[in-house]
DNA sequence: ATGAAAGCGCTAACAC
DNA sequence: GTGTTAGCGCTTTCAT
């Protein structure tokens, strides 16, 4: 604000019209108990002068900023994107703004960020928690509405919305076994010690033993993070002899990375190796060819996500609701089911 | 914080430390004249009581709030979601938090944004201005540090961050002509009356003129801004009768629509009609074909905006700096270069 | 080396 | 209907 002369007040506002603060006030925050002419004049004088509220000095005065803080692992990961898009959407509807963050899903970053946020003043934060984030949130949820997105911490009184991790992988994989009979089944999955990533590796293995089919350690890795780790296990996949008939993916990165891989090595999807993902994203239209995907409503999780912290904020109802909600399987192409049918055209399944 | 007792004060800590408040206040910000040992004591008490200092009460007193405004389109777009990634990064290094809007392109939702940063007392704010922008923002920058980013509007002096648009979609132009021998180029167009847009434009012609092409009105298409847009420009130039050998769109989303179409009409890229745009993206690395882009340095750009603001800021410099930054021609696949050549592995060409 | 008191811009009792 | 005044939590002269 170094550029500012000086900001018209409330007290300049107030002499100008010649009429007291708190008429003022009344005026800007449309109370009633004021004259219509004088309301007339304030704002006559208002507009003159350029004045415009110190949202600061209200916040101050209020114990309310009107701001929320949002928290997630990087903006420019599509899936994350998408859910602040939902948040903002709804947030704005509600005349909040929102304070954004990239953690990269570290612990020390997202601390920082939630300590920044505090002294500002939030009205509530929005986060996906990284790994070990419970013992430093403990005695935060105390004095600040809190709420999960797409993750969870077990044991944390905090409400989250997350999607049905397990269910949603357990259905992906078993329509590789049935529909497909696929066998062999390669999977690439993020993080270890992440819920979503523990659970959609749970659901894989559910469908694997569910039809007796024994996991092939081989061609499973775990713990990748970026496009380039999605790339070396695709890699590593290949050249260990293995060679499955499919590669299950757990989320879009890894996806990208794997179909880069694929390419690498001259190998056609879904003629050569067919390949699958949790995570669908807008541009994948673009994909050569479709990603068959686990979708889930990242745009509906913030909304979701925001509604929770608001309940907390305005009703004051110090809650502990987990909404999950449900994946949807979206056939396209890359998983093989093209190749039955000449006329294919993709379909849905909730 | 509805949920938050009674956060304890700078106050709180004094009497609790026997000392004064502006001792402690001296303690938190690290200024000297202060007594170690009373220095060691108010940092228990702050520690046991956990006192946390409030930004909001600091940015009263200070008239400085170390939060910036962000407005760009649609954080759902790669494109702006690589330049706010830019913006944080660099905003965080230097302790500033980011509050982040979309616009749409709508200027009355950038208006209201704006006036809420304003009344919020952000430091700055970094914009991406919708057509119409310059008679709202007139007063505003007499007030305000301002940078634009991604566009500019003329005749307004706030430094702004662009890339060089006429020369990359020229450059672009002059390889479909050169290298490839196209003459029958499709056009597809974002948005009208936004500078990107029209230079880009411009610059398509440009290299069409310098090469005694006329341009075919059937199948040029501006003014489009969605996925589906694309789709549908694409279709209707498909369904022209002037079948184009190439075509050219302003930006990924048109690009993603024009591939579904192509696709969906079973019209094979490069070898039907080959198809490149403006625009790179992280994800576009799973596309097939790849896609030869003009790319743009995004993360760039929004760390060069914020350092562009800073200046102002900090150093209270009332410049007008309008940096232009270089584009990068891509040649992947999907302009027929591939096609060429058995073993291409693609190219880059500042 | 430390403290008392004023004031940032606003809202809210409480008068009148 | 309207005004006076205190105070939100902090920083900052200016004393001491």
């Amino acid at each position: 604000m170094s550029k500012m002369g000086k900001q018209p007040t409330i007290k300049d506002v107030a002499k100008e019209a010649g009429v007291s603060i708190k008429t003022v006030s009344r005026v800007i925050n449309n109370q009633r108990d004021v004259k219509p002419e004088t309301r007339e004049k304030v704002l006559k004088i208002i507009k003159e002068i350029g004045y415009q509220p110190n949202a600061i000095a209200r916040g101050l005065r209020m114990k309310k900023t009107y701001s929320i803080g949002v928290i997630i692992g990087d903006i420019t990961n599509n899936f994350y994107s998408d859910i602040v898009r939902g948040i903002e959407d709804f947030a704005l509807s509600k005349n909040y703004s929102i304070l954004l963050a990239n953690s990269d899903e570290m612990l020390f970053k997202e601390k920082m960020y939630v300590k920044v946020f505090l002294e500002k003043q939030v009205d509530g934060m929005i986060i996906v928690p990284s790994v070990g984030a419970k013992d430093y949130l403990k005695p935060i949820l105390k004095k600040m509405p809190l709420v999960f997105v797409d993750r969870e911490i077990e044991g944390l009184n905090v409400p989250s919305v997350t999607v049905d991790n397990e269910e949603g992988a357990y259905e992906l994989t078993k329509h590789l076994i049935i529909d497909h009979g696929y066998t062999k089944i390669a999977y690439i999955s993020h993080t270890i010690g992440v819920t979503t990533s523990e659970k959609r590796y749970a659901g894989f293995k559910k469908a694997l033993y569910e039809f007796g089919i024994t996991p092939i350690e081989e061609i499973i890795k775990l713990n990748n993070k970026t496009i380039e780790d999605g790339f070396n296990a695709t890699q590593e996949i290949i050249m260990s002899g293995y060679r499955p008939q499919v590669i299950f993916t757990s989320n879009n990165l890894l996806a990208v990375g794997a179909m880069k891989a694929l390419k690498y090595y001259s190998i056609e999807v879904p003629r050569d190796i067919a390949l699958v993902t949790f995570d669908d994203f807008k541009l994948a239209e673009g994909f050569r060819p479709h990603l068959t995907v686990v979708s889930q409503p990242s745009y509906e999780m913030g909304k979701v996500a925001t509604n929770l912290l608001f309940k907390q904020i305005e009703e004051n109802a110090i809650q502990n609701e987990k909404v999950v909600l449900p994946t949807k399987l979206i056939f396209r192409e890359s998983c093989g089911c093209s190749l039955f049918n000449k006329n294919f055209r993709g379909g849905e399944k909730a």
